[in-house]
RNA sequence: GUGACCGUAGCUCAAUGGUAGAGUCCCAGAUUGUGAUUCUGGUUGUUGCGGGUUCGAGCCCCGUCGGUCACCCCA
């Protein structure tokens, strides 16, 4: 272990277990996906480092895994999949009836220190709207996000969904008399509204003319009275979701790029851990095309460690994933020799179960039944398929009634679907 | 990038500065046509790596790499 060459900090390895683990969530992603309408896509996973300069500046680069390629170019592997997205849906956009509902999971990096919940590799999905400027793409979009943890099994005494728009903070300039101009500072200090000491929020907007108790004054009026939100909450009302949403205008993420509706999904029990977010970035399609395409956009992007650990945390969702688990592992029919001299009947059986599609294995070299059987039982095999001396009738032993009994060597598939669907 | 704690068998962990161990897992046998338990045997280590102190270092010191967590940041 000491000498051999470990794998990089912060990347991932998947056993089998993990495997069976991310693929439980890659599938739920794109099953409630799919089933919203949504195409699936994918882009590059290394980039030029000036598609991400373009939409943060220079000092994101620190975070970026980023270096020089061979032919001398800046090169990333990817942060996150939206820039990509924004610049694949504005490149051929004209080739797709609007709105442009697209997904993808796919792989990203970022070179930070890895801690709980933050690896350097990780994967995201990413859900993004093009093409549809009304509340109804948003509305759409935060039904997508409660879906899939819905999916999940949790509830919403689990998670909520904290949904604010950068656009009301322009009516707090107003009210306060400040220019326009003011608006990504004020929310440069809003975004740290929780984790900022009262003090340091005072001295931040104290700088920029006006005051912590005036911030807190207009979240509490806007909570008090969401006229503002009254259509997406409508829509969120009559598809049967409006439980899990919250308006909070101290939401306003910190990525630079939103323009209007934000949100944050939250872990209720585990101390208000942030679980995914997104919203409307209605400028970035023309920023990466230089202005050649104006496409409005929204989208939410979740990671596959934080979903993961509070699945893993939440009992109910936990039990939801194992009771998965244990279906995808399971074999339908383990074939057991017990006459080394019918081995090739054992073979042709075992081939046509497979090719019948049902999920099939036997000892590869000769082995004591007993040990056979245990094999089977380590793989959870749900029936043992004894080939013999009698054959061409065999024994079919169902593991878990520890019932046998005999059959026709053609009759087996049939009979071993028959225990697959009871 | 900063700081704290931790690195001993595949895994979980022992071992006053004095011969590196246990459980578990894996493999085989007890059991030559039936799963559990039990029993027996077997494989596995430059104690993360490199220096230093010492008669002697898994243990103490320094460095380094890795892990965990927090800060920073969070797309």
């Amino acid at each position: 272990m000491s000498q051999s060459i470990q794998s990089l900090p912060g990347f991932r390895e998947f056993f089998p277990a993990d495997c069976a683990v991310r693929n439980y969530i890659f599938d739920s992603w794109r099953q409630v996906a799919l089933r919203y309408g949504f195409n699936e896509w994918e882009g590059p996973v290394l980039e030029p480092t000036e598609l991400y300069r373009k939409k943060s500046g220079a000092e994101i680069t620190q975070q970026l895994f980023c270096f020089t390629d061979k032919g001398d170019r800046e090169v990333t592997l990817r942060p996150e999949l939206t820039p990509s997205a924004a610049r694949m849906a504005a490149a051929r956009q004209r080739d797709f009836k609007k709105p442009m509902k697209w997904f993808e999971i796919g792989a990203c990096f970022r070179y930070e220190a890895p801690q709980k919940g933050r690896l350097r590799e990780f994967y995201q999905w990413n859900c993004d709207v093009f093409g549809e400027a009304s509340v109804e793409a948003d509305a759409e979009l935060i039904a997508l996000g409660i879906d899939s943890l819905r999916a999940f099994g949790f509830t919403a005494a689990d998670v909520a969904v904290r949904v604010s728009d950068r656009n009301i903070w322009n009516l707090f300039l107003q009210q306060q008399g400040l220019p326009a101009d003011q608006l990504t500072p004020v929310l440069a200090v809003i975004d740290k509204w929780e984790r900022d000491k009262p003090e340091v929020l005072e001295t931040k907007l104290a700088a920029l003319g006006t005051s912590r108790a005036a911030v807190a004054a207009f979240i509490e009026q806007v909570k008090a009275d969401p006229a503002p939100f009254a259509p997406l909450l409508a829509s969120l009302e009559a598809r049967g979701l409006r439980d899990f949403v919250r308006i909070d205008p101290g939401i306003v993420r910190g990525l630079a790029y939103y323009t209007g509706i934000v949100f944050e999904v939250f872990a209720l029990q585990q101390g208000m851990r942030a679980v995914f977010g997104g919203g409307r970035y209605d400028s970035l399609c023309a920023l990466i095309s230089d202005g050649s395409t104006d496409l409005p956009a929204a989208g939410f992007a979740m990671g596959d460690v934080v979903i993961g650990d509070l699945i893993k945390s939440t009992p109910a969702a936990a039990a939801k994933m194992e009771a998965a688990l244990a279906r995808s592992a399971a074999l339908d029919a383990y074939v057991a020799v017990a006459d080394e001299a019918r081995r090739p009947d054992a073979l042709a059986l075992l081939q046509a179960l497979r090719d019948s599609g049902l999920r099939t294995d036997a000892a590869l070299t000769p082995a004591k039944l007993g040990k056979q059987f245990q094999s089977a039982e380590a793989l959870k095999a749900r029936a043992v398929v004894i080939v013999g001396s009698e054959f061409p009738e065999v024994k079919i032993k169902v593991l878990a009634t520890r019932e046998e009994t005999a059959s026709p060597v053609a009759g087996v598939p049939d009979a071993i679907r028959a225990l697959a669907q009871p």
